[in-house]
DNA sequence: AAAATATGCGCAAACGTTAGCGCAAAATAT
DNA sequence: ATATTTTGCGCTAACGTTTGCGCATATTTT
């Protein structure tokens, strides 16, 4: 009943050759017999032989796996990253352990000590929002176990990180509000303390500065992604004397929620008050009120380009260099 | 600078004791020491140990890694699934190897055998819908594997599956269109191939056919899941002498894609035409025609069940009882 | 015919960890 | 004081695979 499975020594006794001559049939070594290769290999078929990767890699001191730890794979800019980071493991026959740190820091430290003992080869990680402190990732590098960071990233130098330039990209969103002629421009930014957050506010005040528009903080409103939060900060928007007339929301999600919120409170939504937002997701367009702009930022891509840095820096094992790779892509503003 | 990994031999060798002891040490082992026992873990700690999982599942046969696969991480749906997979692997102290099969056969043939090399404890499957042979899968079971189908099962009997009963949630969806007085009910369906698309056909036949309501199988459409499939398929329902009064649509996906095709042709949704579906995911509550009635599938329950059952099979592996276990949950009409 | 080379395969060690067994010394019971 | 138990630890083998080394036998070169 309980078949076991078939290991190169069980082949080996069938046959009567040493395990080695076994192992090295099977990899088409030059130094066996025709006759032999044939033998194992077609037993080897026959038993439906898999090698044991668990004890080669064991050997090899490698797994072939790299761990991924995301916020929240709900979120479609997080389901389309892994796809990218996937399309890149596939290729170097690299599999991809996964978890989520449900944007809680606790569980973040969990799941990478998990990621350390399970000894993958590299480690692709999204911070959680609460995450500040980082000892849980240092310690891979002392294993020798590098460490790619994508769009939640840390602010330091000292790390491999790709991510966009949200800076960049909400300039740009800025001069195309200024060119659409609103000049009341509102921003509902998420918590101070992500790093995301802090390049959106800089871009907003360079962009408004650059306009000569001066800067009001009651436009700038924050949510916690609730969406009762994001309800919070659309209130305070329109509670103001004067109206702003274009809302940032700092992403479709939150996008979402306020808008859900404006309508409640009778706004003319895209009318009376322009909404936009980044991130560019699918679903907004089978939304009722997609965002009239909004910034791609490219989560596949940026997926994709965190697994190939983390498989250059795989294959320079040397480490002869010590720098740290750092990518910026530049976001795109896309008009609907 | 590339400093060695710490493993138990370094410790023992820093200590002058042997690795069994440290090993037994940093267990607790009633048989060591006190001093010994704090000495060893003061050490373990400094050099900042991390038992390798690698060399104890390798010894023990085990890898404590479950693996997932699943058709598409971008459907809300999936996404949702291995959320309440990992929320119980987690307890378990179980990791997730995670692939997807993006719907191509092939490609969940060669995820799965990827998994079976890094000899995963036990695996959950939701089909691809192109799967019709399941030998990739079979050969699971023959390594004393388990593995566990979810919403996208195989007709048969014997594996263990979780998934909804859609006929019983299609009579259900026919009864409530009924009793809004509507009685020319079309279906977009799913692939012929697909047991999804049989239990729904068969509950709308059932559905109809109690409540006297002859079938017209001009009523019953099919999509690949393609938008343009999609949109055949409304085109063609809407150019029929007797339109239809409702659309059931295979999932949420379809449906926003049937309404989408429907607003080209300036029909008035849920006025004229009753737009329901499948799934109840959340982003139709965003759009701008929801489903006036969706059956909840419950994904993410539908994931924890599985992995439960999962670890049930782990558990009893003496798999004494060689029964299979087969989980229907009920789906719930949920009114918009 | 002897020497050099090529061919075919086995032996043994190694990767990190665990667990059964055994052995000495210390503690307790007779 | 002797017999028995307990305590503390080391030795060794094992998990499946790979690989350097070595040893025959077979083949080719002088």
């Amino acid at each position: 009943m309980a078949k076991p499975i078939p290991t190169i020594k069980e082949i080996a006794r069938k046959l009567n050759v040493s395990a080695s001559t076994v192992s090295r049939a099977l990899h088409d070594h030059p130094r066996i017999g025709l006759k032999t290769k044939e033998r194992v290999k077609k037993l080897a078929g026959e038993l439906g032989y898999e090698p044991n990767s668990q004890a080669i890699f064991f050997k090899q001191q490698k797994t072939f796996v790299i761990g991924v730890i995301l916020p929240s794979i709900r979120e479609e800019f997080f389901s389309q990253a892994i796809s990218g980071i996937e399309a890149v493991t596939t290729q170097s026959d690299y599999t991809i352990l996964f978890a989520q740190s449900y944007d809680d820091y606790k569980r973040e430290v969990i799941v990478a000590e998990t990621m350390k003992r399970q000894r993958v080869d590299g480690l692709i990680i999204s911070l959680s929002k609460e995450t500040t402190k980082l000892q849980h990732l240092e310690a891979f590098k002392e294993m020798n176990i590098p460490v790619v960071y994508f769009d939640r990233v840390p602010a330091g130098d000292a790390c491999h990180k790709v991510s966009c330039n949200m800076k960049t990209g909400t300039v740009e969103m800025i001069h195309w509000l200024f060119s659409e002629g609103l000049k009341r421009i509102a921003i509902i930014n998420g918590p101070k303390a992500l790093f995301a957050s802090k390049e959106r506010l800089a871009g907003y005040m360079e962009g408004m500065q650059q306009h000569k528009l001066k800067v009001d903080m009651q436009l700038v409103e924050e949510t916690d992604f609730s969406e009762d939060s994001t309800y919070k900060a659309v209130s305070n928007l329109l509670s103001l004397k004067k109206l702003p007339q274009a809302i940032i929301s700092f992403n479709d999600y939150v996008h979402m929620d306020a808008v859900k919120a404006a309508l409640k409170k009778k706004v003319k939504v895209n009318r009376d008050l322009l909404f936009v937002s980044y991130s560019n997701l699918n679903i907004t367009g089978y939304t009722s009120y997609p965002p009239a702009a909004s910034i791609e930022q490219y989560p596949y891509e940026q997926g994709k380009m965190a697994a190939e840095i983390l498989f250059q820096l795989l294959n320079n094992k040397q480490n002869t260099d010590q720098s740290y790779i750092r990518q910026q892509l530049i976001p795109k503003l896309v008009l609907h």
